[in-house]
DNA sequence: AACTACGTTTTGGTATACCAGATTTAATAT
DNA sequence: ATATTAAATCTGGTATACCAAAACGTAGTT
């Protein structure tokens, strides 16, 4: 085929929309735990060439959603129950490590923005608007990445909850947690407003993620398949 | 120049060892933050094509060391005492929660190996000998990073750890901090070996840096120059 | 003299070609 | 029949070439 040099009127970069779409494939399961992604194959299907595809890869295993072998095709990593548990456990341990900072250093004017935030939710959790509640949700816990007053933290956190995104929308839903939710907020905000870093971050772990009953529902999950 | 393709005989990705010799560059100082790094003048200076510039460009990217712009030079960022103190405090983080997780799962097994490690660095530490201290010392905080029983924490870890390692390193040195830390060391496995994981985890927390003294120190050095 | 418009240069994004390591397969010897 | 090895092939690593978007510089106009 002749293919014909496609032209780049976009101002994004092709691999990070090509990164996108695999990660959205191998998130759906199109795409399974354990296949081979093969360079050459990948750029005839997207009928792009090699050098994009291979920058998607990279970002994937930065990701650390495929493994990068040298001299060997990238695999797609598999994404247990157990997996995915470990990864809200690490992002609980960050998240509250951020309350805890939070707690100690956000001045009057952020905690009043938190509030804000917070008593907004409420509206919206007794009007059961899911969508609404995934927005000020995230509002809530970056607010608190912000007041943590550490940039590098802010960043590792957005990475990481970036990538648990989906994964969480889809958990919420299934336990229908908006309201539980929203009072363990409650909590949180309490904390950071009396200033008690130590028991923000205690909160806040619990209200991520209690590690143990989501790998059990998760398991649940697995075996209705 | 006739430019001879390299023969590639070693088992290595050549970007690698691109992206270690640069990264080196810019700690020391070579190449200064704000510093544009052109694709192409790389490439000739090192001998190689664009293509593993790119890959080593990409890499030192994930690891915050320069920013990446599209359409434009990736530049040097600015590597403050600042930024350096917020991936600590990010470090020590992490650290003490999976000082946290350990002291909660480790086995009987993995803890007598975790002072049996300890034990071990007491002669080091009377021989003064810094190298074997850097070796026993990163072998007991793995140890603990695999007590933590979350594969995922210990990758963040072991990543984040080898980004700061040439930092820690320059800093141990210039404080002397071998024995304090030992004896730093001896607290945090008694909380372990008591199953304390609260106290492990401030214990940690402490032992990996006291943030702001760390910036006060690090502000010093700056100023003598 | 200052500002705009256009052309040149610089530089990153992408495509294609080639090389070498790794895997597989087949042939040969035991 | 099995084991060992050598050839074929698959696949990632690297080099080179081309394109388009910025950045830069210059000329022309007001």
């Amino acid at each position: 085929m002749t293919a014909r040099h496609r032209t780049v009127s976009d101002d994004k970069p092709l691999a990070e929309g090509l990164a996108r779409q695999l990660e959205q494939e191998i998130i759906d399961g199109v795409i399974r735990p354990g296949d081979e992604l093969d360079e050459r194959r990948l750029a005839e299907r997207f009928g792009v060439s090699r050098t994009p595809i291979r920058e998607a890869l990279r970002r994937l295993g930065v990701e650390r959603l495929i493994e990068l072998r040298p001299r060997r095709s990238a695999i797609v990593r598999s994404l247990t129950a157990q997996n995915l548990a470990q990864m809200f456990e690490v992002l609980s341990g960050l998240e509250s490590f951020a309350a805890e900072c939070a707690a100690r250093r956000m001045n009057q004017q952020q905690i009043e923005q938190l509030r804000s935030i917070h008593e907004e939710t409420a509206a919206i959790v007794d009007a059961g608007d899911r969508d609404g509640f995934d927005r000020l949700n995230f509002q809530f816990h970056q607010a608190i990445y912000r007041g943590a007053g550490n940039p590098y933290l802010l960043e590792q956190l957005e990475g990481l909850r970036t990538k648990l995104a989906p994964y969480r929308r889809w958990l919420l839903r299934r336990l229908d947690r908006m309201r539980q939710s929203h009072n363990e907020h409650a909590v949180i905000l309490e904390a950071i407003e009396a200033g008690d870093g130590a028991r923000a971050a205690t909160e806040m772990r619990r209200h991520i993620c209690d590690p143990d009953r989501l790998v059990d529902f998760m398991m649940m999950e697995q075996a209705e398949r």
